[in-house]
This record gives C-alpha cells, structure tokens and sequence, in this order.
DNA sequence: GTCTATAGGGAGATAGAC
DNA sequence: GTCTATCTCCCTATAGAC
C-alpha cells in the first residue's frame, strides 16, 4: 500500500502524523489545534511537520480527504453488493453505522467538513479532490433511493431532503461521544449500542414511528 | 424585556455585541473566531468588549445559553399546546425546524455545542445553567416520547436513540447552509424548502421509507 | 529527516485617559 | 462606556545546523 514502507509493520511519519491531526482536528477543530500540541503527540519537533507537510490548511486537506476517502469506498463496496434498492440502502446504512463506529474520529470530522467550509482558506488540489469524493457519495446514495423509488419499493419522496434526513440521523450520534453518552447512558461506540442502533434506524426506515394499530 | 433600556427599540451594546457573535460562532467556531474581528463587526474596540462580558469563554457561554433557552422555550411551549402525543410531537419537530429556519445560526451553533464540549475550559454559571436547560429539553421530548408508546400511538422503540435520530434529523440539514443548498439546489432556510422539509420529515415519522404496497 | 533558533504576526487581556 | 497603548503569550512558518 505504502511504496516508501519496506517494512509495513512499522508506520511511517507521515501517517503517524496523519492519524494523531485526524483526532486533534476531530476533537476540537481546525482552528483550535495548534502544530505544537499535534508534535507533541506525534513525538516529533513543530518544524519537522513542515518536512511532510507544507502547511497546516494542507495538512488539514489531507485529513479530511483520507476520510471522505474511507467512506466513500464503503459506500461503493456496500452498494455493489447487490440485491433490491431496499437491501441495497439497508445494507449501506448498516456498514456505515460500523464505520463509523470503527474509527470515532470519522463522523466528527466529517460532520465538521459538512458545515465549516469557512474554515479553510481556499482552493488546494486536494480539497477539489474531497469536493469530487463527496459529490460521488451523494450521487450513489441518491442513485440507489430513486432506483427504489422507481421500482415502487420505496415511496414517493423527495430525494435530497431525504438525503439530508440520513446524513443527519447516521452521522451525528457518532459525532458526539460525549452528549451520546449521556443520552444513551452508555458509550455509543460500544458495540451492543453500535447493534442496536443499526436496528432501530433500520426499524424507522421501513415502518416510521406509528404503531401498526393506529394506522 | 431589558430592564435597562429605556428606549425598547435600541439595542444596548451587549445585546449586539451577542448578535454579532452569535453569527460569528455559528460560521466559524468558538476558536477561530477573534475578538478583534468581532469588534469590528459590532462597531467597537476590542477592549470594550471586556466591559460587557468578562472573557471570551464567558461570551461564548453567554451566547450559547441564549440559543439553547431559545430552543427550550420552543419545546415547552410546543409540547404544552396539548393534543395526543402523537399530535404533539409532530407540532414539536414543525415548531422546532420552523424556529432553526428563522434563526439561521441555531442550529449550527447547537449542533457545534453538542460535540465541542472540550472546546471550553470549563465550569462557568452559564454552563452549568445551559447543562441544566439542555438536559430539560431533552427531558421533555424523552417524556413525549414515551406517552406516545404508553398510549400505543408510538411502535416501541428505543427512546434514547430515537431522541438521537430525531436531533439529527432536525437539527442537521438546518446546520449546513452550504451543503445544504448544494444538495437541494435550493437555499434550506426557503419558505418552500422549509415547509418541504417539515412535510417530508412528519411523514418519515408517520409511514417509514417503504411503499405500502410493499408491506 | 530531525533538530534549535527565530522571525513576524495575532491572540486574549489589562491599564488608564477621556 | 469607549478609546489608545501595551503586556504577554502562542501561533504558523522559515533558516540552517547536524
């Protein structure tokens, strides 16, 4: 995977580096991460992040395009899996949900990047890569809930609006561990609670909140 | 309302100084926002600032228990207009996502203060009161909740996790003006797009995703 | 590829005149 | 209640030795 690595046991710099800023970034935020606090924890001096990375939006970049990355190859295994839109969306939902419960950092940075495009100064190669990466994952979504549509699976409703309703309701119990806890009165990323939650979103997905008799 | 002012329809100082900050915070974050800019936004001095609020950590708390008083509000007077639960609750999330619409730095700000707790350094009165209400808000949407399964209007479901999914659902597509509008191809915070979202939000709650047919 | 030293600027906060 | 001036600290980034 890595050309550089003889031995792929023993992580680079550059991923050290990139793994230790995914959490910093995660936790508290660009802007409230400062690159000594991150060498600190990387075990490296501030100036030798600037031999793996120019600067700090870059670095940044990097991030958040190895997560979006990271999700959107799970979106596509997941949906190339075959089955009926419905499988499809459902199985989508789940392996996102373990995704994101695998790795804690994933659905804090991604939320952030979702709304903090203020953020960063501007134009790199690779924060038009992550715009690309991101508008690929919507479009594969949008695609499998308008194929249930057409195929009279799913109801008639309005796709983006609907989009908007998934992100929010899969990504942010994951983006908060803390308030989640609370709420739950467990840790989230707990697997019983990572279970569970699968199974109630999937539960509201197919037959809302109304009880059966009611209708 | 402000004691203070004898002339209702001027504001006093602090009162822009919370505007203005409040719509700084919610674009931006606590920590990338300065004071000096902040300044020039209300018109000020830097240093006139710390006449009417003691620090930046007491600003930000200032600004973030005004938000959340303003969505308690919302939520105890939505939920006391009485009805069935089921009545209730849809009033709440139409009353909820017409509140985030017509304060367009609510959401993002809330949504920031549910995963940016160590964003602050600490136990300030104001957060302490802001716990105290967040926790009450979420008391009374839990207790909506649970009447509705008690009654047998509600599937039985899982209530701490639906109170994730409903914040998540709600709160979200409210926090993203940009990616909103990207996805929607429309600004989110639209009269049109509003009362779609409100429509396509209470009937995910009511039928689930899936076609009758195919039930 | 890592380090020390430092440049240059902006941050939050204070002192004290008006 | 607002201002100017200033303090101290920390930030990103660079220079150059090893």
């Amino acid at each position: 995977m890595n050309a550089t690595a003889a031995h792929p046991h023993e992580q680079s710099s550059r991923d050290k580096i990139l793994d230790a800023a995914e959490g910093l970034f995660a936790r508290r935020g660009y802007a409230a991460v400062g690159l000594r606090e991150l060498a600190e924890v990387v075990g490296l001096g501030k100036s030798s992040l600037f031999h793996h990375f120019e600067s700090k939006p870059q670095l940044y970049a990097a991030v958040s395009a190895r997560i979006l990355k990271r999700i959107d190859g799970c979106v596509e295994r997941s949906l190339a899996a075959g089955g009926s839109a419905v499988q499809r969306l459902e199985r989508l939902v789940e392996d996102l949900i373990d995704l994101l419960a695998a790795q804690p950092a994933d659905a804090r940075l991604l939320l952030r990047s979702l709304f903090e495009d203020d953020d960063l100064p501007g134009e790199t190669p690779e924060e038009i890569e992550s715009k690309g990466t991101l508008a690929n994952i919507m479009s594969s979504i949008s695609a499998v809930l308008r194929e249930g549509m057409d195929a009279g699976q799913f109801r008639t409703v309005h796709v983006p609006h609907l989009l908007l309703t998934l992100i929010g309701q899969v990504v942010f119990p994951f983006a908060s561990r803390e308030f989640g806890a609370d709420i739950l009165g467990k840790d989230p990323f707990e697997p019983g609670e990572v279970k569970r939650r699968k199974r109630e979103l999937r539960d509201l997905l197919r037959h809302g909140l109304l009880a059966p008799l009611g209708r």
